[in-house]
DNA sequence: GGTGTGATCGTA
DNA sequence: ACGATCACACCA
C-alpha cells in the first residue's frame, strides 16, 4: 500500500509536519524515466515569521517566495555559495513554514546517486546532509516551487506505511548561528538510523 | 570517534 | 559580511 501525500498532509505546523514526514519516501521521477527513491530520517522545522532562524524570518523575498506560497510546494535554496539545500512548504497560518529535509536512507536509484556524489565512500553518505542529498536527487533551483502532492509528478513524497517513530530523536537544529533561536530543539530524526547527518 | 578550516558566491 | 554545508586534514 503507498500513495503520494495529499495537500492535506502538509497544512500543518511545521514541528508536527517534521516528524509526519520521518519514515515517507522522497521518489523522484527523472526525465530519463529512472526512479529515485529514498526514506526521510532527519528534518529540521523553521517557523516562518515567528523564528530567528528562518529565511522567511524577515518577510518575502524574490529568494524564499515558495515558502509563502501554498503548502505541499518544494522551497530550494542555494547556500555557501556552492550547496542547495531543499525544503517542504508547510501550512499557511503561521506565513513562511517549511520543514527542511536534512538526510534520508537512499532505496531506489543508488547507482545514480553514487555517480552524482563521488565523494561519498559508503552508502550511508550518499543523503546524509541537506546539501548531499539535493546533490545526489540533483535538486536545483529549478526545483523550487515543484508542487510535491502530483500523483504522476516529477517529485513526491509518498506513505509506503511505515509510521514516524513514536520517539524520534529531539535536538536543536544544525548550524544555527548564537542567538538566533538556537536553543530551539526542532530537528528530529530516526533513531540509530545510520544515514542521519553527523 | 572528534575538532578545525578553506572553498565560494547570492543575498540582504 | 554572512550563511539552514561539505570534505578533508589531522588528532585520538
Amino acid at each position: 500500500m503507498t500513495r503520494t501525500l495529499p495537500r492535506s498532509f502538509y497544512a500543518q505546523d511545521a514541528r508536527d509536519l517534521a516528524v509526519a514526514l520521518l519514515n515517507k519516501l522522497l521518489v523522484a521521477r527523472e526525465p530519463t524515466g529512472r526512479t529515485l527513491a529514498a526514506r526521510l530520517v532527519e528534518v529540521e522545522a523553521y517557523r516562518g515569521g515567528e523564528d530567528a532562524a528562518s529565511h522567511a524570518y524577515r518577510g518575502p523575498t524574490r529568494r524564499n517566495a515558495t515558502m509563502f506560497g501554498p503548502p505541499g510546494h518544494l522551497y530550494v535554496y542555494f547556500t555557501y555559495g556552492m550547496h542547495w539545500c531543499a525544503n517542504v512548504v508547510a501550512r499557511e497560518e503561521v506565513p513562511g513554514s517549511a520543514v527542511l529535509l536534512r538526510a534520508a536512507a537512499p532505496l531506489d536509484g543508488l547507482e545514480v546517486m553514487r555517480v552524482r556524489r563521488p565523494r561519498a565512500r559508503r552508502d550511508r553518505d550518499l543523503l546524509s546532509g541537506p546539501a548531499k542529498l539535493c546533490q545526489a536527487f540533483a535538486l536545483t533551483g529549478e526545483h523550487d516551487g515543484t508542487d510535491l502532492t502530483l500523483a504522476r509528478g516529477p517529485l513526491r513524497i509518498v506513505d509506503d506505511g511505515v509510521p514516524p517513530p513514536r520517539s524520534p530523536v529531539v535536538t536543536t537544529r544544525v548550524g544555527i548561528s548564537p542567538g538566533r533561536a538556537d536553543d530551539l530543539e526542532w530537528r528530529f530524526a530516526v533513531p540509530g538510523d545510520p544515514n542521519v547527518s553527523r
